[in-house]
DNA sequence: CTCATTCATTGACAAACGTCGATCTATGTG
DNA sequence: CACATAGATCGACGTTTGTCAATGAATGAG
């Protein structure tokens, strides 16, 4: 579009064209993919559960609690693990999870709101 | 299941019956539907450039540079709002929206992770 | 080996989501 | 009034998501 063959607008500019998207699309993607693997209630109360335990935390102690089918809750340790935030340990049948307590600080660091939590 | 009527396990029990969910179901929806808002690279951009300005910013001046339809641009603005994590401001044909600074930390309180943030 | 247990993976289904074109509302100009 | 602009709302579309039953893989007991 040729801004120079506008007619003269009849409402006056709002703003100047400012900074460009100061984010790369890729930075914007990592960022919504870790809380996104935290935009749903179960995975809220799963590492929350693990946010308060000092130590690991086997799977047949979570399904019970979150009153929940296995392979459900097996496919929200799966996103919480691939999303970074969780870390799996398997123990003889027994596989425990532990929260990376770096990980949200991360993503909260991107979108340029450490001052605005804690 | 009667449970006394069971054969003697043949694996041992690996932990207690330990802590409740620790985190109602409205507080656990609650905070992910915070996370959910900004489980999107776009509402990312949206929270990273708001954040990074003191004032108020003109959603014609966000739209282009998201490089998104304008009909796009206010779903991803009506979500963040509905979430609590932008406000909404009229000047007269325009629309400024600027960030509440605070919404975030209150999510990540309610996920046990203060000590983790910043 | 056989069997039981724990957990992950697969497949299917309904619900929710991101995107955009078309339309509507509200504000300001003349 | 008519007209132009900014932005919200509506509908439709393809994609992604959460859930579960069924199945598979791995570990341990006997």
């Amino acid at each position: 579009m040729n801004v120079d063959a506008l007619p003269l607008l009849s409402v006056p500019a709002c703003c100047q064209p400012l900074d460009g998207p100061s984010l790369t699309d890729a930075e914007a993607e990592g960022t919504a993919s870790v809380f996104k693997a935290l935009s749903d209630p179960t995975r809220v109360k799963i590492v929350n559960m693990l946010a308060r335990s000092s130590e690991p935390v086997c799977v047949c102690e979570l399904t019970p609690a979150l009153r929940l089918a296995q392979p459900t809750v097996s496919h929200h340790l799966k996103k919480l693990v691939d999303a970074g935030l969780l870390l799996r340990e398997q123990r003889g049948v027994w596989a425990f999870y532990r929260l990376d307590r770096d990980a949200v600080g991360r993503a909260a660091g991107i979108l340029d709101l450490e001052g605005a939590i804690a």
